[in-house]
DNA sequence: GTATTTTACTTGCAAAATGCAAGTGTAAAT
DNA sequence: ATTTACACTTGCATTTTGCAAGTAAAATAC
């Protein structure tokens, strides 16, 4: 890339951050009630288009899922590639930088199952991740990288 | 405690959760700009009262820190003690629950040291975590309940 | 003892974000 | 050729946020 526009664009980018701290510019990006749950949905529940995110049970209303997906777009979080079965779908897709947000979606399961009461599909994820952790990790990035 | 006022209390407490999704249910918590950022002051910046909450770099509002301390307290993740120098004064204190959120920030930290330019402060904090992370989380669990 | 300052909030109001219902345009299926 | 599927967009009411100012109790200064 040429260097002024790479300059310009690095400079457009650049969003004003609150703070230099690592968990305000976290907040920053994906720090809503919507957020990680498409991520969510990208990593472990096999949902990769617009319709399956607006089918997950907490009920994402479609102007916040066309805001959220281009905010994650644009943070280089996701990206949109064709659908293999048809030029009328998207298909969403974790990049490295999404995939990186394994460890931290692990231990907020890990918090939330002392704390809140969950299914028993939930339990079972929950489950494996505390029978070996990092190799539920590496697990979790080979099979997002595969595909 | 008495059966019919324990029933009523935990009838009265449940906020009608979105899904039984550990991550759902941990962003009705604390999913959203502010929240973890008070976690992360009195967990790491020594700052326990409402007047040090306000001092922190990234200037949350009067009324937003209000009703977020109101928030984090009614869910359990902090609680309200006398001040040892002042009766004008509060004393705000992580529980077992938010002390649990450790691993959470922790993740969060090593995620944001990939994607963001932080302060020289900040990156020295995380070099000690990559340094050895179960001994930083340890150490940390101690700091917060030998005060 | 009185006045000022500190501390932890509350209040009022404008601006932004959210939630809901309906609509639009292109591609696929019938 | 018509209907359906899919990925959005639009309009509008409600809620949340952000900013500035105000309040009340406790501590400090004089």
């Amino acid at each position: 890339m040429h260097c002024a526009s790479e300059f310009a664009l690095n400079f457009m980018k650049a969003p004003k951050r609150r703070s230099q701290c690592p968990i305000s510019s976290s907040l920053e990006v994906w720090g809503d009630k919507w957020s990680l749950l498409i991520v969510r949905d990208l990593m472990f529940n096999k949902r990769f288009t617009y319709g399956d995110f607006l089918k997950s049970e907490e009920k994402i209303s479609t102007n916040i899922l066309a805001a959220r997906l281009l905010m994650l777009e644009k943070n280089d979080l996701i990206e949109k590639l064709e659908h293999p079965d048809s030029k009328a779908k998207v298909l969403y897709q974790l990049t490295q930088k999404g995939i990186d947000l394994i460890p931290v979606i692990v231990e907020i399961n890990l918090w939330a199952e002392k704390y809140f009461q969950l299914t028993e599909e939930k339990k079972f994820l929950i489950k494996e991740i505390k029978l070996n952790k990092e190799k539920f990790i590496s697990n979790s990035i080979n099979s997002l990288l595969k595909d």
